[in-house]
DNA sequence: CGCGTTTGACCGGCGC
DNA sequence: GCGCCGGTCAAACGCG
């Protein structure tokens, strides 16, 4: 099975403060990427989890969830669960890119570990972990309900660990 | 022979 | 309390 190739690592690293959104440029190396329009997304931020926000610039919608989080989350010398009805502040970012292939190779190493067939979609879901022992970043994969030829690619969490490419 | 994929079961949260 | 729904586990298998 061949993956296509996507500058995705820096991306991921400069994610993990959550700064800016640095424009992953589609690598045309081996000239069977097709990426041609690319959205972020920034579903934690709407409380219908159907309907997402997607935003062309990168951290756009971004901040505005870092900023609330940092106002809210504060001085967290402990994290307990008090009253924190607002979303638990781990990192998660999806974004929506058109190519026919589902797995986008980032440069990590992923381990699949579970296929799901969402009620709404026709199209099943796929759940990917980073091979790494230690690494908790997890990764989920599908294809927009509306448009299957567009594949959303949802990571969570952070690599503490280079990638080994 | 080691590792990744597969696939159904299992589980916990939430809504009714 | 029950059933739906989304997420994870794990055994078996396949491939390099």
């Amino acid at each position: 099975m061949l993956t296509t190739r996507l500058e995705l690592p820096y991306c991921l690293k400069s994610m993990s403060g959550y700064n800016s959104w640095p424009p992953c440029s589609p690598e045309n190396e081996n000239g069977k990427f097709e990426l041609s329009e690319q959205y972020f997304i920034d579903d934690w931020l709407e409380e219908d989890p159907s309907t997402y926000v997607l935003s062309d610039s990168p951290g756009q919608n971004l901040q505005r969830y870092q900023e609330s989080v940092h106002d809210s989350g504060g001085s967290s010398s402990h994290e307990g669960p008090s009253s924190g009805e607002k979303k638990e502040a781990k990192e998660r970012f999806a974004f929506k890119t058109k190519s026919e292939i589902e797995v986008l190779d980032d440069g990590f190493k992923w381990r699949k570990y579970g296929k799901k067939m969402v009620k709404n979609s026709p199209n099943p879901r796929n759940y990917y972990r980073c091979s790494v022992e230690g690494c908790p970043v997890k990764k989920r994969v599908e294809r927009d309900r509306e448009d299957p030829r567009y594949v959303i690619t949802t990571y969570e969490g952070v690599h503490n660990h280079q990638s080994s490419s």
